[in-house]
DNA sequence: CGCTCAACCGCAAACGTTTGCATTACGGGT
DNA sequence: ACCCGTAATGCAAACGTTTGCGGTTGAGCG
């Protein structure tokens, strides 16, 4: 010990992986950040990482072909598992690494096939528990802003928002932001606001959409909850903020990754058991982007 | 060939490392990506990784002792480089790298040391630019809102604004947060605008840093920029939404890692070569939380 | 037809570990 | 003093590549 301390000598991980069983290390394949719950995300994972002893080779997704991403190279590091928290990626990537006989982790989405996991939130709740506020506190044109049904969690957002407002007798308007950019949000917020009927209750899938449309909405001089009423998701630090305190729905980071690890840890010890998804349920934090109560009748009609 | 795809065979990266002079690892240390700029940074990092080929090892320093962090055990990966992003992080780390033999960029800091380079902003210039705009606008109660020192680039920024408002016969009161988070900051700016002089031109270290100062100032009853001017610092995505319009000095993170990259293949070819660092211009965007002129002089006094 | 040269092919060593097996050392019981 | 069982120790194989070397094959040319 004394003569290897001496040497600084340390054990190569390489070599320990091309024998052993395990590598020790465990890619994630991730969008773009620009979403700050994204970001919270991979840092909450890679603090869960360090604190495990696990490394973490981190794979963008750039474009939706599996080869392009570095997740084919990742794989040919012979990881031990892969959490693909990329909302816009194809199944094909899941299949590439099932295929190399990789336990898969998904982050947000589900999908049946042998030896892939999922770990994400109660969206049609989260949807349900928006509609109920909104409705509630007397919004009665409801409308949705998302990613026009691009990932999984946005359409299951969207679809248990509609079902609450359906249950109450109501439609709901589904706007949809092409690109995940600031700009194009306000745009689309915009020209919701200033179309037919203009909603006095929103529901955006995510706190990253919400801001943008609280903004679109004082710019065309709307209050914020008086005459429009905003629900986010994620409750983002952002959310927070002085400026906007969204009113919107906490999912816990912290709850995702431990899930997510102990999915993998499960996998490790029993690598043919049944697929497991774990639903983590959504809480409603309220601030003042939603009313109250129901406007006084006397101000309608 | 055919055989290769049709029995999926790929081949073994961690043998290829294990015999090969190259691993085509790249490890990243970084702290928290609670600022956006970080996120913005790591995102277009691990994008030019996947550009080139290259596997990103990303090691998340929670503490400040090196064996903590996952540093150590991405060396034993035996990584091509380290580029350490984590402001606070020890010169201990570096060395630990140097000492195995492995080129160290170091992003945002300066150490003189045999096979270290550097990349990082050019903070004093950026620090005078700050200076000049609020001096030139009417400003004359200067304010550094910053991390007391506790980062290089934190004590270059000072110093640069200091600089500059001492050679126009002003002083200026430094202010010190001292965790990285929102409240935290909020609390330090009320503090700051209640103190005895109140500042008229506030600089901030980051524009994470600047934004919840113009919302306690807001808070506060102070017009921004009426009665305080506010400047920021990396001209991150928030920065120019519509509730801030925060004036900053743009740093732009491409040049940033295209320079970082740059450093570590310069490095490769001559292992030997002298330490280099690259500073990297910042540019002043000026939006509406500084003033377009002085204001007239019958308002005061 | 024979020579030379280049291209090709196959083989073995090496990278730094882990793991299993065989051997040796040692201690206790008869 | 002898035997047995266990602990400790040393040795070799294996993991999946790359690289260099010796041998073989083929083509071109006189």
């Amino acid at each position: 010990m004394a003569a290897a301390e001496r040497l600084n000598y340390r054990p190569s991980l390489l070599a320990r992986g091309l024998v052993g069983s395990r590598t020790n290390l465990i890619t994630l394949v991730m969008g773009s950040l620009a979403d700050p719950f994204d970001a919270l995300f991979l840092d909450t994972f890679s603090q869960a990482m360090a604190a495990r002893g696990t490394r973490l080779l981190l794979a963008s997704a750039t474009s939706n072909e599996p080869q392009d991403s570095g997740l084919l190279q990742a794989l040919d590091y012979r990881s031990d598992a892969v959490v693909i928290a990329a909302g816009t990626l194809s199944p094909a990537h899941s299949e590439l690494c099932v295929k190399a006989g990789l336990p898969v982790i998904l982050a947000g989405r589900v999908l049946d096939a042998p030896g892939v996991d999922s770990v994400l939130a109660d969206n049609r709740g989260g949807g349900r528990q928006a509609a109920e506020l909104l409705i509630r506190t007397g919004c009665r044109r409801l409308a949705y802003l998302g990613r026009g049904g691009a990932t999984f969690s946005d359409r299951e957002r969207f679809a248990g928002f509609a079902a609450a407002a359906r249950a109450a007798g109501l439609k709901v308007i589904d706007q949809a932001v092409a690109q995940r950019d600031d700009t194009a949000t306000f745009q689309a917020s915009t020209a919701l606001l200033t179309g037919d009927s203009r909603p006095d209750g929103l529901f955006c899938g995510a706190d990253s959409l919400a801001i943008p449309a609280i903004e679109a909405a004082r710019a065309l001089g709307l209050g914020v909850p008086e005459e429009i009423s905003v629900v986010g998701f994620n409750n983002v630090p952002n959310a927070a903020w002085r400026s906007f305190r969204l009113t919107t729905l906490d999912y816990p980071v912290g709850q995702v990754v431990e899930d997510i690890l102990a999915l993998i840890d499960s996998r490790f010890s029993d690598p043919l058991r049944d697929n497991e998804v774990r639903r983590i349920a959504t809480q409603l934090v309220v601030r003042t982007t939603t009313r109250q109560r129901p406007p006084q009748e006397t101000a309608a009609s």
